[in-house]
DNA sequence: CCCATGTGAGACATTCATGTCTCATTAAAG
DNA sequence: CTTTAATGAGACATGAATGTCTCACATGGG
């Protein structure tokens, strides 16, 4: 609890603001710079001490999400045994970061004409690589296309964050519903071959 | 072309309007009412004519969400054959409103203290319905609870209709790779009892 | 003890979306 | 043609969030 970052004194915990300002940006994505100040227990000028402003405050996020979406990945070694236990141990990983993972995912549709952050490209290639490796070792099935399980993949994990978030799904479960619902799809074989309706 | 609504002249088509304006806060949710006027090619003074207010074009759009999914629930004839197949119609039908379905999704955290629209309620019941017949019909899982796969299916509509947004994924795929994804994890009977990582 | 640094509180100007208003124009109905 | 109604363009005030500033206080280091 001491040594923190560049030198000395009793500085805000930059990880911690960020932390409050996730937890209530997910809940309330047109939370006040005021409301996100009181949510961390620091003051609105402390908190423009630490970010220039919104934009600073949210592009910090991105790199926070980025960050813990890089970490989860190389905890969850996705290039060692199976993929669907690979899958199993990504959502296991990135399950903290969840609800930061469902704002951004939201918000990114702000960032539609300027440039993207290349490191969500990185994490979406990891994470599709392993849905691209699953099929070519024959577990998943290959009519649906790497990209858009990767997409479903963030969909889920999205649904699932507001489902904890709003009672409609136990926490405990958080891990088991998605994988199992996302994995039951992309398994592949099926019961009977399924006919257009 | 004529007789529209109420009594006479060349009114604003109110439909249109809200068409636009959810086709544009799909993707910004954040934009202007001026925006959103020259999404429709109307001017700002007409669109105020209209909806009193941001909160009122919201509102509208709500409303329009709800009759639309309203009305696909009906057309799919959720009660008739197999619960697989009334979900293939289901998301046959929601297809259209997707995108507008995106947005509320998001924007329903808006609304977390606030008294919720009691149309929700009522799609929630008759989808998870859905979910709940099948798995009493032995053709979905069990382990799932219904609450969980309506939640999945809100979730992977919107990640479905972003990637067609953004070309990630051909619009045409929009229908199999959403249900064949949902059931794929929903029918029941597996290749082999999956194990905890 | 004294100094330096980070913080909280509040004042202040600025920007921007919003909401309201007026007025001219256009189009349909009589 | 005349009347009525709806629209488009723009001016204007309002309110909220933002960004910047100053000052007092607290805490830790020397």
């Amino acid at each position: 609890m001491s040594h923190m970052g560049y030198r000395c004194l009793m500085a805000v915990d930059r990880a911690h603001v960020l932390r409050s300002a996730a937890a209530l940006l997910t809940r309330k994505s047109t939370a006040t710079m005021d409301e996100v100040a009181k949510a961390a227990g620091i003051s609105r000028a402390t908190l423009h001490r630490h970010f220039a402003g919104r934009d600073a405050l949210v592009r910090a996020l991105e790199a926070l999400g980025i960050e813990e979406c890089e970490a989860a990945l190389d905890a969850a070694r996705l290039d060692e045994g199976p993929a669907r236990d690979a899958v199993h141990r990504l959502v296991r990983e990135i399950e903290p970061a969840a609800a930061l993972l469902a704002f951004l995912y939201t918000e990114n549709q702000l960032f539609e004409g300027e440039s993207q952050n290349p490191g969500w490209t990185r994490i979406d290639d990891r994470i599709a690589a392993v849905f691209r490796r699953g099929q070519a070792t024959g577990e998943f099935r290959i009519d649906l296309t790497p990209a858009w399980l990767t997409e479903a993949l963030y969909g889920l994990l999205a649904s699932g964050a507001w489902a904890v978030a709003e009672g409609r799904v136990a926490r405990n479960d958080f891990h088991y519903m998605i994988v199992e619902l996302l994995l039951g799809g992309a398994l592949r074989y099926h019961t009977e071959p399924r006919e257009e309706s």
